[in-house]
DNA sequence: CTGGATCCTCAACGATACTG
DNA sequence: CAGTATCGTTGAGGATCCAG
């Protein structure tokens, strides 16, 4: 058997094959967020070696997960990285992967960092479907550290994407405490008073933007 | 950072630090499927080397994943390793996880076997809460190669255990083609016929078999 | 006999330098 | 910018050994 390979006729162990991988789910899960550049990866994914992402990415190719393209613009070329159709449909796991690793996570370690790509997926997996707005459109911007992500929240929907927005509704900065508000630990005046956000712009909105992203705290502390 | 470890403050990356270690997920999958012996986990595990199971029960019972206890029987001590509450939360994402493996398994690769806990697994996954049978109770019993499992239809619920169960309604031994008859790529008489299963006792609930353990293919072909 | 620990080999990972 | 090349370090695989 192969070393990746488990040498088991199991759904388990054939994804345990590709995401078992060092790095391989973080990856996967940035370019769930969008397609990136080699160079975004790296970035985007502090500590990989370039060796690493590079055999990552054949890898990926290889098991139908990922293409990429050539881009040729005025300043240089750029490959870009995208994932297939078949590596969207592992979203749904992920997104239940990081729902069970966010249950005990209480403050950054020392030393962590929040990337761009975290914070969407964290949001995503927040939101986890939830759309309490029939009114009119709400965009929100929320940074966390050096990351950036803005939330469009629109009918029944709620789309978060990374960076900026030009016109957001209402920026929230995410300070120490954030991950108690959205647990429901920390109640909005509170979190205002303490620090754990930052608003710019339409304070309502808060209370809303609490009751969108949840994340549940898991009563057995691990880390 | 620990080499485990990945610098992030993001669900995903605190569970790819537990997943992401080689060997680990199966083991989770053996442990949640019933508490194991030492023994039992080495054997249900074909390939893994015992240093490197140790390690990963140690790693887990750190993380707060497993417990063990000493048994002493007369026929010598044992060891039971059992999954946490904490471990039981991981079971959604590992039945997504599954359930995207299994959509692009065909046949068995060269070598591959079926262990009890990826029979019992395959089938949780395959039930997927579904329950057609409000009426009496049913027992299958379920032979892939060497492994074994029943499953109780009972009320609402669809219950998978490994091992045998001495009073089937209907015994359904796997071959090759089983895993077309749970896509409805083969109809049950077809199956039958081709003999991708073979069957002891009340044929006729062969339909209703059929109808509560489904694993979808996948459009694209990757393995 | 079960539940490991030890030792050795080799493959994978990590860090960094270098190139088309 | 997007990798490849090289090399040191860590971890996995496999066989064996040991203790209760």
């Amino acid at each position: 058997m192969r070393s990746r390979e488990y040498g088991q006729f199991c759904g388990l162990a054939r994804a345990a094959e590709v995401l078992g991988q060092r790095w391989t789910m973080l990856i996967l899960r940035d370019l769930l967020v969008g397609p990136r550049r080699y160079s975004d990866l790296l970035a985007g994914l502090p500590g990989i070696a370039t060796n690493v992402l590079a055999a990552r990415l054949k890898e990926l190719e290889a098991d139908g997960l990922v293409t990429c393209e050539l881009q040729t613009g005025n300043s240089g070329r750029s490959v870009i990285y995208r994932a297939t159709p078949r590596a969207e449909e592992l979203a749904p796991a992920l997104d239940a992967l990081g729902r069970w690793g966010a249950a005990t996570m209480r403050e950054p370690r020392e030393g962590e960092v929040v990337t761009d790509a975290a914070l969407v997926a964290g949001l995503r997996v927040a939101a986890g479907g939830r759309a309490r707005r029939p009114g009119r459109d709400v965009v929100y911007v929320i940074r966390s550290g050096a990351a950036v992500a803005h939330a469009t929240m629109r009918g029944t929907t709620v789309e978060v994407e990374a960076g900026e927005h030009p016109e957001p509704d209402l920026v929230v900065v995410a300070g120490p405490g954030f991950r108690d508000l959205l647990a429901g630990v920390l109640d909005a005046d509170a979190a205002i008073e303490s620090g754990a956000v930052e608003l710019t712009g339409d304070a309502s909105l808060l209370t809303e933007f609490t009751a969108t992203f949840r994340v549940p705290y898991s009563e057995t502390v691990t880390f």
